[in-house]
DNA sequence: CCGGTTTTTTATACATGTATAAAAATTAGC
DNA sequence: GCTAATTTTTATACATGTATAAAAAACCGG
């Protein structure tokens, strides 16, 4: 019982051995998302792939949810962190984009999203930025914590909102909002129904920076 | 068959008769969400509630994700719309705020936010009156959809992210982010590190409309 | 070697959304 | 009235996440 002992390889001597580990499982989920997407990548799949039962899986991840926060960790993990510049602003601007960017490159983290926020481990390269950035340009930290999750609703709504749009056009039954929008009642709505058919065209367009620069602009003294 | 005859109660005289309804159906699925949750509304039980089967629903909604579309549009024509003030900018503020706390108030929205977006009917009062303040304050109708989107992609995204916020606290198992946030590593990360603890209670409270107005400002001219 | 303890794995079961196909109930043409 | 066409309803089935409980496989002290 040295308490100096290693204390991580110190496996535990006693019970049943594991017939597979949790880097095991995670491996074998990042083989699955990367030919089947994420939409194959069920409980019994897995099993299946690391050679075992899907109710052994629970004994490594504590849900689904687990597993897909743990799989985009390790996506973000691989990203490239790019240079950024030394201006504070400048660098704040850069490194949201630079999140927004490894958010959108990633096409299922949608799921993730709306369970979990992003904070662990490989996220929290991003925050750090923003907020140093933030502090940076005159903020107290207070502020620019506030500050930094601002630009993270706007990241993430923007993420979220995108997919689900591109979910709507990948089956191509005529949407309700195309609908709607054909017989807009120009008496109450009379700005919309002015604007009518340019809106698909322009909310299709990614003003993603403009926006981040305009809220940026606005949070910053 | 004059063609000048009541469109909509022209009902088709042929095929077996329906034994329930689209209205039915959704004043049922108003029920079970109201009494139980929209945890409780599932197909069968809204079947049961109806006095119908499972599959039959499916002739009246498209699926459960428009039904809950469906319902979120009649949630939302029953909202008072609040009377805007007059000057554009604290107009284009007010409705964005009305906005949100429309969706706020409506604990499952996410759910039917991550499927579609809201430009349902009762939803496009809110987006025609940020777009036209927009205008108002001197945006081309291009750019004052554009600040829509922003504005939008904030409000969603806020909603969203905080209603996994509350999820995760609900569940009271020690949050992954916890962990993080107890050991960061101060070389790496310094200025995460120094503000330590305080990053839960600043990112707990609610900033949305100071987010709102820095956005605000740095869309508008 | 044996019974107890601990850990991991397996088997079984359930609720859910919904696909598919058959059945039922009606009208239209003859 | 009979057959075909049309619409709605029903029955059955499947894939999924995961709860629960039993089983298996290793350790320990005797």
């Amino acid at each position: 019982m040295d308490p100096m002992a290693q204390s991580v390889p110190q496996r535990p001597r006693v019970g049943r051995p594991p017939r597979i580990s949790r880097e095991e499982v995670l491996a074998a989920a990042r083989r699955v998302v990367e030919e089947g997407g994420v939409g194959s990548l069920t409980m019994r799949r897995l099993a299946a792939e690391v050679g075992s039962t899907p109710m052994a899986l629970y004994h490594h991840v504590k849900d689904k949810e687990e597993l897909l926060l743990l799989l985009l960790d390790d996506y973000a993990a691989g990203l490239a962190r790019p240079a950024l510049p030394e201006d504070p602003r400048e660098r704040l601007v850069t490194a949201a984009l630079a999140m927004h960017d490894a958010l959108a490159g990633c096409a299922w983290v949608v799921e993730v999203l709306v369970a979990d926020d992003l904070m662990s481990d490989a996220g929290l390269w991003y925050a750090e930025n923003i907020v140093d950035a933030a502090v940076a340009c005159g903020l107290t930290p207070e502020r620019a914590v506030h500050a930094y999750r601002s630009i993270w609703y706007y990241t993430a709504g923007e993420i979220i909102i995108r997919a689900a749009g591109r979910r709507r056009a990948a089956d191509d039954r005529p949407t309700h909002r195309e609908r709607v929008f054909a017989d807009l009642d120009e008496e109450t709505l009379p700005r919309l129904a002015s604007i009518g058919g340019r809106w698909a065209t322009l909310t299709a367009q990614d003003t993603y920076r403009q926006g981040l620069e305009a809220l940026v602009e606005g949070l910053l003294p």
